[in-house]
DNA sequence: GTCTATATTGAGATAGAC
DNA sequence: GTCTATCTCAATATAGAC
């Protein structure tokens, strides 16, 4: 089969579309014309506008899920490293999943409203535990002040990471990777206990 | 004239919408709906919804530049003091200005595609010399580690400080100075230099 | 100044021929 | 599997009576 998955192509332009111009701005006549089909022809892969959406988040959180829970797993890592990893790797989502972050940054509040996105708020909460596990268990460990608030921290720095997407050029200037790491050292420098 | 002046209620409402909904989920029926008119009236008053639009955030950049501009003025004030000071005003826009907020914030990448938006980018501009200014007058004066990014730094602690418009709940917990307290925190003892 | 009524446009979605 | 053609609905905006 020379010809490309169709589906996949739909939804890779999909995809795109809804990064560029947000999901409400996109059409389905638009996505159906840079897919180089009708409108009318979307509906033979899917059922509604929305099961596109739904097709493009789902994946996104899969894999998220699993890349941080690998990381958070490592037992080789003292907290402090384990931060760095997890914050190279949020970071690192700006230029792997750039369509599925933006989306799922800016328009998640609109998108829960929908109960179909529910899966989105447990996304969240479950990405959170990540880090604020690792945070407390730095506390425990000693290695961090024992008086920071890590769901303060988490914010703090998941706003940071995702915030970046909006300033980011990954053909000028730092690499998410040195961009991580520059956060990462403003952070410790703050949290770490004095020694 | 006990009658509240009409063009200013609608105003109020729009932008409470706005922000719970977004600005494009907005229908001109909902505004007039809970301004207790017909859709059809606020034509009256606006042009058209772009201009409810503008009404809002014209009003907010203006206010938000003056009050920068003040901070940043002031001669009494060390720069890790100028940023702190700078930070607990940011972070209380969440309160004092939140629809507006939410609406630069959320969707300014979506409106700036129309001309008449423009000074929303002038806006951020503006705001990102301010802190960059601090930034660099501190590494001057001895007070900021010399290696650091003032454009970087401004960017994680300007996505921090709006980012937190998503989480923050002004009845429970932390005053927006409590936590702009925090995040300044942790920033200065990244970023100053050691003594 | 507000209403009724409606023009106009564009969206998501569907039916059925090919 | 894709197209043509169209339905249905909801949005912004307008015209003109009151």
């Amino acid at each position: 089969m020379p010809m490309v998955d169709r589906k996949q192509q739909i939804l890779d332009v999909a995809k795109e579309m809804f990064a560029e111009r947000g999901v409400s701005q996109t059409t389905v006549r638009q996505i159906g014309a840079r897919a180089g089909i009708l409108s009318g022809s979307l509906y033979h892969y899917f059922e509604s506008k929305s099961d596109i959406v739904d097709a493009v988040l789902s994946d996104f959180c899969k894999t998220v899920l699993g890349n941080y829970w690998q990381i958070a797993s490592r037992t080789d890592l003292d907290p402090a490293e384990k931060v760095h990893q997890m914050a190279r790797y949020g970071f690192s989502l700006i230029t792997e999943h750039t369509a599925a972050l933006i989306i799922v940054h800016r328009e998640s509040n609109e998108l829960i409203r929908d109960r179909r996105f529910g899966y989105l708020v447990d996304f969240d909460q479950e990405v959170e535990r990540r880090y604020t596990d690792v945070f407390t268990r730095g506390v425990e460990a000693g290695r961090f002040k024992s008086d920071i608030d890590p769901r303060m921290l988490y914010r703090f720095l998941r706003d940071a990471m995702v915030g970046a997407i909006r300033w980011y050029v990954p053909s000028k200037g730092a690499s998410t990777d040195q961009i991580a790491d520059t956060m990462v050292d403003v952070l410790l420098y703050g949290i770490l206990a004095d020694n």
